[in-house]
DNA sequence: CGTCTTTGACCCGCGC
DNA sequence: GCGCGGGTCAAAGACG
């Protein structure tokens, strides 16, 4: 824009453009200052507005006889196209008009019938190009979803090909019950099939049904009450254990506190936060420091965001509505611990994968994750190296798990500085959020909770004995146990 | 002045 | 039925 500015206040090329005016429109077929709409237009507005932007191409496009139509239609194609406005100006100014002062554009017919061909060249080469940018764009975001769900397949491939080995090898060991193949089980191994996941996701159909629900009380007038069983996950928690000195780590969610208790047993007070992302929206959660060690924060979440989210936010959001869709294989259970162990080899070689410990004793289940057993703390010291070790594939994630994504990854943070207490809480969180590893884990260990057979030896717990079972998601030892 | 936090009161479920 | 504890509400104060 600046060189079209320039180009314009030097006078001996203002002159020309003028004079071009005039051809164009006693020559050139053009319209007279009113223009298809009826309004009039200035001559000389118009001659600015013709090289001013590509999101407003000129509404007098009588130089394009042979491909009006065509051109017009691109054209209005471009300029919805706001993605890349910079393009169509800048194969005009840099190409098209050679102003240069040996250049001599004069009156003469030919030059401006050459003035004409090459503007009208180079708008179908800037229009074509943005084509091919619109494309590109749309490819590389297929490629980046794919990519994800490829890494997603062969988790579940391996992790399931090493099932099935030790299952042959200790079938005499182990009395299999496989339990009638669910919707997860279906759809993983349909995966491969599954185009631009246009026929659903397996993990986003099980977070699917991880529909909002209340934090447990029955007086929220906002939430619809349902039976427990209808909505499976309808008192379902997620508790994410992190080191932080901060009051509060930082989601990546926006959380405006309605209340706070002592509660029984814990000297540290509860701190209760609703989402307020979006009006009604029904995620709210559970902030306490833990009894033995004051550093540990827990949160608590509960419930599934009714809005899109910031990458950060929906990882973590899916992170824990995965870990919430554990829950799901309420009907199943797992005492097969080679099998469930076999998942150790799809994750050994992730980077970090906090310990996820499923815990039915308390009045809801409640999946933990426990970021503080990991030799890697999050400390200052670490951030770096930490976040180096999490690549930023936030993008591809929520595609994958259902959520709108609006916010490009690395961008400033939507929420400002107050929901960023300190930089510990923001690395933290964009250990846990940016991590896809996290997700794929999860998705894993869901697939492994339901493809397990179900054991009939007696071993199994039911949830009546208040048991917990460690999901191997660091390589932590399978303990029995059964939801 | 609008937004957020604090905090006491209230409601509800559960166990006895 | 009563008491306890968890969770929520809402008025008041703090803050930018």
């Amino acid at each position: 824009m600046e060189n079209h500015h320039q180009i314009l206040q030097q006078p001996n090329r203002e002159f020309t453009l003028l004079r071009s005016t005039d051809f164009l429109r006693q020559n050139l077929n053009l319209d007279p200052p009113t223009v298809n709409t009826g309004k009039h237009v200035d001559p000389s507005i118009k001659e600015v507005d013709f090289f001013s932007s590509s999101s407003s191409p000129p509404k007098n496009s009588g130089t394009y006889n042979s491909s009006q139509e065509e051109s017009r239609d691109r054209r209005t194609n471009m300029a919805k196209d706001d993605r890349s406005p910079t393009l169509f100006n800048d194969q005009l100014v840099n190409t098209a008009l050679n102003l240069s002062p040996g250049a001599g554009v004069s009156r003469s017919a030919a030059n401006d019938e050459n003035l004409k061909t090459l503007l009208n060249t180079l708008q179908r080469e800037s229009l074509r190009l943005q084509e091919e940018n619109c494309k590109l764009r749309t490819m590389l975001d297929q490629i980046t979803k794919n990519n994800y769900q490829l890494q997603l397949f062969i988790a579940l491939q391996k992790q399931k090909q090493c099932q099935v080995e030790t299952n042959s090898m200790i079938c005499g060991q182990h009395l299999l019950d496989p339990r009638p193949c669910t919707k997860l089980d279906a759809q993983v191994a349909s995966f491969p099939d599954d185009k631009s996941g246009q026929q659903g996701d397996p993990v986003e159909d099980v977070l699917e049904q991880t529909s909002s629900h209340s934090w447990g009380s029955s007086k929220s007038p906002t939430f619809e009450k349902s039976k427990p069983s209808e909505l499976p996950f309808k008192k379902t928690r997620v508790s994410v254990r992190a080191k932080s000195e901060a009051p509060l780590i930082s989601d990546g969610c926006q959380w405006r506190k309605y209340g706070q208790k002592i509660a029984k047993g814990n000297p540290c007070p509860r701190a209760y936060y609703r989402c307020t992302m979006a009006v009604g929206c029904p995620v709210r959660k559970q902030v306490q420091r833990c009894m033995e060690d004051k550093t540990v924060l827990i949160t608590t979440y509960e419930g599934n965001h009714n809005h899109p989210l910031p990458p950060s936010a929906t990882v973590m959001a899916n992170s824990t509505s995965a870990a919430a869709a554990m829950l799901l294989s309420s009907s199943c259970s797992i005492s097969n611990t080679e099998a469930l162990s076999n998942t150790v080899g799809v994750f050994s070689s992730m980077p970090y994968i906090p310990m996820a410990t499923l815990s039915t004793s308390a009045p809801f289940p409640t999946i933990t994750l426990d970021m503080t057993t990991n030799p890697m703390q999050l400390h200052r010291e670490t951030s770096s190296a930490l976040t180096s070790l999490l690549p930023l594939h936030a993008t591809s994630i929520p595609q994958l798990l259902g959520h709108p994504v609006i916010f490009p990854h690395k961008m400033p943070h939507p929420l400002g500085q107050q929901q960023q207490p300190l930089f510990l809480n923001e690395t933290m969180s964009a250990a846990i959020a940016s991590n896809p590893n996290f997700t794929i884990a999860l998705a894993a260990a869901i697939s492994s909770i339901i493809g397990a057979p179900r054991g009939t030896d007696g071993n199994n717990n039911n949830s009546s004995n208040g048991g917990s079972h460690v999901l191997p998601l660091n390589g932590a030892s399978m303990l029995p146990g059964s939801t």
